[in-house]
DNA sequence: ATCTCGATTGGCT
DNA sequence: GCCAATCGAGATG
């Protein structure tokens, strides 16, 4: 079994952090099967200043812990699909990266199952339809991705030479003018 | 108790 | 490409 990226990962400016979460991989075990990708397509969200966050307003059961550790599940529902965050930067500093899209890695009878679709471009390639396919919900909210062996993100085998990308955010109202999405260029399971 | 709105998805034109 | 459906949280009364 691969090894949780450190905190220190996640205790970072969080836009490095997106950019650097491409080509790990995003790790699923569960009773009915491990299912795993490959980070393909990330979000920074910030705080105070940036109006598309949800930490740009004041504090609720659901962005605190934006504010606490990096390397936190934040997990949360927007039209109807949940969506998968991982906490980042220090105590008191704000900070989440949305996981939009992996590449499927292993698991793949499983996504096709959970997902109700059989092609493989189907399975992770939106932030909504990779938390159906990794079955991940309200439940893994506030989860330690540090220490978890039911959620985890570690390194790739090996070191691939990822070209990346970037581009402002996908469906805000109202974006930072300022890019910070970030994506593997030419991967067929970008979602868009 | 009810209403509004969203960091989306999938089906249809 | 367009657009309606969907769920839960937060706000309001």
């Amino acid at each position: 079994m691969k090894k949780n990226l450190p905190r220190k990962f996640y205790e970072r400016d969080t836009a490095k952090v997106a950019r650097e979460l491409l080509g790990k991989v995003l790790i699923r075990p569960s009773k009915d099967g491990l299912t795993s990708g490959k980070i393909v397509e990330t979000e920074a969200y910030y705080g105070n200043d940036d109006p598309a966050s949800r930490a740009s307003k004041k504090k609720t059961k659901i962005n605190q812990i934006m504010w606490e550790q990096g390397g936190l599940a934040l997990v949360y529902m927007v039209h109807a699909n949940w969506l998968f965050n991982v906490t980042t930067e220090g105590k008191e500093t704000p900070g989440a990266v949305l996981i939009r899209a992996l590449e499927p890695l292993k698991g793949l009878d499983i996504m096709k199952k959970r997902r109700e679709r059989k092609n493989f471009q189907d399975l992770t390639s939106g932030p909504g339809k990779l938390t159906q396919a990794l079955n991940i919900s309200k439940k893994h909210y506030g989860l330690d991705l540090v220490n978890s062996e039911n959620i985890f993100i570690s390194n790739f085998h090996k070191d691939e030479d990822l070209e990346i990308e970037k581009s402002h955010r996908i469906g805000v109202t109202k974006d930072l003018d300022r890019e910070l999405r970030f994506y593997v260029a030419g991967n067929k399971c970008v979602s868009c």
